[in-house]
DNA sequence: GAATAATCTAGACAGTGTCTAAATTGGCGT
DNA sequence: ACGCCAATTTAGACACTGTCTAGATTATTC
């Protein structure tokens, strides 16, 4: 007689009538998602692949809209933890901790290109879900203080550390869009590189956005 | 009696039986996809915006995704002529006429980002579709046009320029892509620009992508 | 143990994309 | 001018979708 709440290991699906579905419908979405892509995703697929009754996930989630925006939130924290596995294994400098960072966005993007389009492409999350939002803003929080310490300046109160924000964003995410679009790679270079130089190169990109400034001046 | 082919201003929908569908149907499909959304566009609606039952696109485009791959294939052409409006504005250096290039890519975006979506982050279009790869085609090698101008040397062959292309492409598309997100403008000062300081700022943010080289060597 | 709240099921409804058969129409040859 | 043919459009059917509702089943609490 197991505990019915906070019981990691007895969470198995053959529980009696409950198990714990949430998270169960929350995997299940996120395999539907990557099968289906977006666009093609459907909630009954998503119960059906959780062996439950079509309408059981309303009752965690109120509809389709809000079980995508619990997906993209948890997609976010996977995002952040992408950015920070690339992080560790990069120099100790903040240029090549920024580069490090936005190896990670692709990383990320290239791992799990459907669940990247729902949070960065997708209306169908509600954007002003507290949860998202905060989860996206601790992403976009992240960036700002590889440019604050590479910069040594505040994007918030600073024009050309926030600059170097927008072209920092602005590259990474292009790269990892168009990536993931399959529109990379036909007219490039990039399949007859090893992994090490496509990311050598990447990094080269990424820091061409923000460039090193020897002045102290705006 | 009008001629029932090749009568621009007789094609009037109030025809007897035919008019140019086809035509008419791209238009409805336009409108049902800028107010709908990619995700959330209907072929029976863009059939009831053309006056016309749900059966009647099938023998003109098949498929909903043959409506929608016709679509932005047509996107494209409008797409290159909003960088060229742009490029005639610019004066008369390789330097700015590839960032003016790249604000009219931010142009388009803007006016138009459902269908942007659909050219570029959606998978129901069929890129292996002639019309549609031949279009798609043809801005990038507007871009790689522009590249060679600015940097002397051909991408198809050398490396370094080929870098140019993706990381220009790379800036030009996040920015647009994030921009009609709604993700910049909120937490970066460019609500309060006008629009030329905008458009200088996101000028000199392409440019960086593409850095002046003083010596030959690769 | 009984009552109450939470959870899940099952059916219904309108709407979707695609398939099929039938109807309408224009153009063509004679 | 007429009739046939091919192209086009309609209308109905089917399986599928998301959401709503009432009802059944389970857990929790007093």
């Amino acid at each position: 007689m197991p505990h019915p709440t906070a019981d990691p290991p007895a969470a198995q699906k053959s529980a009696y009538h409950h198990g714990d579905l949430r998270r169960a419908l929350l995997d299940a979405a996120e395999i539907e998602l990557t099968e289906s892509g977006v666009e093609r995703f459907s909630l009954r697929g998503v119960a059906k692949r959780a062996g439950v009754s079509h309408g059981a996930p309303a009752h965690h989630f109120g509809d389709a809209g809000g079980l995508l925006t619990a997906l993209a939130a948890r997609g976010y924290a996977r995002f952040i933890a992408a950015q920070d596995a690339r992080e560790k294994a990069a120099a100790d400098d903040p240029r090549a901790k920024l580069a490090a960072s936005g190896l990670g966005y692709l990383d990320f993007a290239a791992a799990n290109p459907a669940l990247f389009r729902l949070m960065f492409a997708s209306d169908r999350p509600d954007k002003s879900d507290p949860v998202l939002s905060a989860a996206a803003d601790a992403a976009f929080e992240k960036l700002v203080r590889h440019i604050e310490a590479v910069s040594g300046r505040t994007p918030h109160t600073d024009k050309s550390a926030m600059s170097d924000v927008l072209a920092a964003w602005g590259v990474a995410h292009g790269l990892a869009d168009l990536m993931i679009a399959g529109r990379l790679g036909r007219a490039t270079f990039l399949d007859a590189m090893g992994d090490d130089a496509r990311d050598r190169l990447f990094a080269e990109i990424i820091l061409r956005a923000v460039p090193e400034r020897s002045d102290g001046a705006p």
